[in-house]
DNA sequence: AAAACGAGTGTTACCGGTAACATTGTTCGC
DNA sequence: GCGAACAATGTTACCGGTAACACTCGTTTT
């Protein structure tokens, strides 16, 4: 393990030595690396050359001292173990990276104040100049604006992306009622939730514009475990007489648990009720039946998300939603 | 949105400001920040005062500018919808934070050199400390070992970590033979990755432990798509005389995919062939079947690996896996 | 009792960029 | 043709910690 640093001895060149290199100031050199105006070409080449000989690389401790910024968001994510915020997290840091910042994730117990104010402490004493809340609790989140003032702060999933959830659910709904559902139920994530409320409100409306009763729903908290322990109260609903005859789940993962609930209390699905999920988890395409879902342009989101909190102008919008039939939704029984 | 910023104007407290309300120097403020010996227990505790009053929060930049090191870890991760990589993230975050430092986290795609050689320059522009590679591709290694001279690397899921992996392989294999299984077949993941060869390696010998033949296995990417692919391949092995009884997966999505693709050809699981998995994803006790599989201890082996990159002495070894049987599997037809 | 030592603290300079301001030509309007 | 505006570059000081070293006392050591 001997650590033959080849580095060693000659320390890495700062501005200072491409300046000297290149026969500028250190200031011209600055100039170069943030791409400012009224350089003389020539110049610019000449710095460029000297910073390539000499492996520049800029220093950014240094910078984020100077500037007062340290190019960096945070992020803080909830359980890592769910499909939406995982990719949701990936999204981000992709989107961040597009624009030349980087960032720093924290995990947190998404239920747990105390833990999310733990992350954001963790990200502020990181210095970051902005935070991204993935899949935010609706009351954590003014407890953080609190936390964070003078810190800009955004939500994937949430504040401006809220339309697009709704949508996407309302198409997982307007779908069920295509194929002749008129008693369609609800499994939505945890009421507290800003992703969750987004969803079943898409959900409501779009039976509302149908002139559908919007049944009393289930909650759960994202996981399949969740959608498996409700699975006996959705099988005894079915059966019931004007029980439903799909039931709108609120994202991929309970919609699995749920079909494995029912199929353990007999309930076929979709012979005897329809389930949509949400998210389009790669997995969903071999769920046992192929679970029809939706789809929101992540990538799209995240780089709106980025902009918001850098407070840049909004970019072009994410694209509208998709809905993905596959076989776990048919005609009511 | 009022940025009504209450520190606006009185820009926050340095040592400096510590030192003065404390009456000591601020080279003293930094040695209690840092936890130096030698502080007399009541002038750290005026200090401690002053920093609460103060409201003081070390401002790494500068921190790192003088020490030249950024107490920040590096992770190099590759997809964020597989399972094992996300988690892996998360319980690396932790561990890290655990010992007080901060993770920048860069994804890339593993399999593209380029992109994990971008991932890695990324990183090395933010000045970590250390760089964890999750779940790395065998070929890659040497390559970011070359370009990050001084910086070290670890790898979750590889180096050190790879017997475990081979064990918890291993444990899957053992429970088949236990059932009684004595053809039995493997679906690795991609060949050059460390954790892919780790665990195809802990079946081989558990089989070769057993007297049991090593037949020939397929190679999937991880994927539950994958897994699917393979699947009328796997059907026709099983249908053939002395084909395989029973399919050790290398991960929990494959086996996902994997099942679907044998039941459209009409292959029941675990009826006609036994199944296990990788990872314990809390979604795999809700697939159908529930799927058996093994089990690492994720925080550990995470701890372990934070611990390595650090250079700190090996803490506590990780526990060992665990098998978790569930109706994927039973005794061959 | 002088010398050596260690605990506890202060002084100074430095890390490597960049903001702010100063300084040169150049070009342009009138 | 002269001052104003501007383009291109240099100077200087500063960001906020900490390393390195210096210094002052009590305690030991011999």
């Amino acid at each position: 393990m001997t650590t033959d640093e080849p580095s060693r001895g000659a320390a890495r060149a700062g501005v200072r030595e491409v300046a000297r290199l290149a026969g500028v100031s250190s200031q011209t050199v600055s100039r170069v690396i943030n791409d400012h105006p009224n350089i003389r070409p020539e110049t610019r080449s000449r710095v460029l050359e000297a910073m390539a000989a000499l492996d520049y690389r800029v220093n950014n401790a240094a910078r984020a001292l100077g500037t007062r910024t340290t190019r960096t968001l945070g992020i803080i994510a909830s359980d890592a173990t769910l499909y939406g915020p995982s990719a949701g997290i990936g999204a981000l840091e992709a989107a961040a990276r597009e624009v030349g910042r980087w960032v720093a994730t924290a995990y947190a117990d998404a239920a747990d104040a105390g833990s999310v104010e733990g992350a954001a402490r963790h990200l502020l004493g990181q210095g970051v100049d902005g935070i991204i809340v993935v899949a935010p609790h609706a009351r954590t989140l003014p407890t953080l604006a609190e936390l964070t003032p003078g810190v800009p702060l955004a939500t994937l999933h949430g504040g401006l992306g809220a339309e697009r959830q709704a949508d996407a659910a309302a198409l997982a709904v307007e779908h069920l009622v295509a194929l002749g559902h008129r008693r369609i139920a609800r499994l939505a994530g945890p009421e507290d939730w800003l992703e969750a409320l987004a969803r079943d409100a898409g959900a409501s409306r779009a039976l509302a514009d149908r002139g559908l009763a919007a049944s009393a729903g289930w909650v759960g908290d994202w996981s399949a475990r969740a959608g498996a322990a409700i699975a006996a109260a959705v099988a005894v609903a079915v059966r019931t007489v004007d029980g439903p005859t799909a039931v709108a789940v609120a994202n991929d993962q309970m919609a699995l648990g749920l079909i494995a609930g029912l199929r353990a209390t007999d309930v076929a699905v979709p012979g005897d009720v329809s389930v949509t999920g949400f998210d389009d988890n790669p997995d969903a395409a071999f769920y046992s039946p192929p679970l029809t879902t939706v789809r929101l342009d992540l990538a799209g989101e995240a780089r709106r998300c980025v902009a918001e909190v850098l407070g840049h102008p909004a970019s072009a919008l994410p694209a509208p939603p998709e809905l993905v039939v596959r076989e776990s939704t048919a005609a009511p029984p």
